[in-house]
DNA sequence: TAGTATCTACGACAACTGTCATAAAGGAGG
DNA sequence: CCTCCTTTATGACAGTTGTCGTAGATACTA
C-alpha cells in the first residue's frame, strides 16, 4: 500500500491544467488544446498533460483517443493551498481572510444568508463541543 | 513612472522567503538563515534573497550587514492567491470556501463573534447599496 | 599588523518548466 | 495499397529555482 500523493504542492502551471481537467471532466488532448482558453502549442498541452501523468496527478485513459483525468482532488489541493495561504498572510487566523472575502461587493443576500448559517452551524458545533468536555 | 509590480506570481518558494520577510521585520542574511525554520545552505538563502532583490520582490539596504526588506505587501500577493483559488476551486463563489475555513474545530467563540459582526456588516453594505440605486 | 570571523560576490549544477519541432504510428477513404 | 489526417512518441532548448562551494572584501581583536 503505497499512498504516494504525500504533499501536493502544484505549480502555478499545473494547477491550470489541473483546474481545466477539475472543471470540464476527462479530456483528450485535442479537447485540452482546445478548452484551455490561452493559445498554446499542440505539444506543449501534450507534454504539460503527459508529464502531470508521470506524477501521478493525473491519468491517461488507453482509448485511442486517450483522455486525460485528474487524479487528486480539488479539495486536496486546495486545502493545502489554503492552509499555506492562511499561515503565511494571517498567522493562521481564519478571521482576516474571511474579513478579505466578504469584503466582495458583488455578494448576493442569498449569499450573506448562507454565510449566516455557517457561521450558526459552527457556533452549534462549538456548544455541543464545550458540552462534551 | 514605472509601475513594475503588476502581476504578483510568487512561486511557493518565493513565498518561503517573502513570508518570513512578511513576519520577522526586515533581516540580515545570517539572520535570515537563522529564522528560516528548516536547515539551508547559508549560501543558499544569499541566492534566494538576492534573488528576490532582482526581482523587485525585496530591498537590500546598504549598511554593513545588509538588511532584507520584503517590498510587495502580503495583501497584494494574497489577494492574487485567493482569487485564483476561488476561481479554480470554487468557480468564484466565497460561501463553499467559507464552509471550509469555519469548519475549522479551533475556532474560538470569539472568533466566531468577529465572523458574525464580518456577516452583519457586509448585510449593511449591501442594504446600503440597495437604497442607493 | 596579523589572525580570525563575517559578509558578500560569483559561479556552477541539476531538476523542473514551458515551449515547441520532428517524425513515427495508426486509422479512414478511395 | 496509397494518401491524408489525427494521435503519439521523442528530443531539444532556454529560463527559473534550489542547492552549494570558493574565494574576495571588510571588520574586529589581540
Amino acid at each position: 500500500m503505497k499512498k504516494q500523493h504525500k504533499n501536493h504542492k502544484l505549480s502555478a502551471g499545473e494547477m491550470e491544467i489541473m483546474s481545466m481537467l477539475w472543471e470540464h471532466g476527462p479530456l483528450t488532448l485535442s479537447e485540452s488544446h482546445e478548452t484551455l482558453g490561452r493559445p498554446i502549442g499542440y505539444t506543449t498541452m501534450q507534454t504539460r498533460l503527459n508529464r502531470l501523468v508521470e506524477k501521478n496527478l493525473a491519468s491517461r485513459s488507453s482509448d485511442r483517443p486517450a483522455r486525460y483525468t485528474a487524479v487528486v482532488t480539488p479539495d486536496a489541493v486546495s486545502a493545502n493551498h489554503l492552509e499555506i495561504l492562511l499561515q503565511r498572510v494571517t498567522g493562521g487566523s481564519v478571521v482576516p481572510l474571511v474579513a478579505h472575502l466578504v469584503d466582495d461587493p458583488s455578494l448576493t443576500r442569498e449569499q450573506i444568508r448562507e454565510l449566516k448559517k455557517l457561521i450558526r452551524d459552527a457556533e452549534q458545533r462549538l456548544g455541543r463541543a464545550e458540552d462534551a468536555s
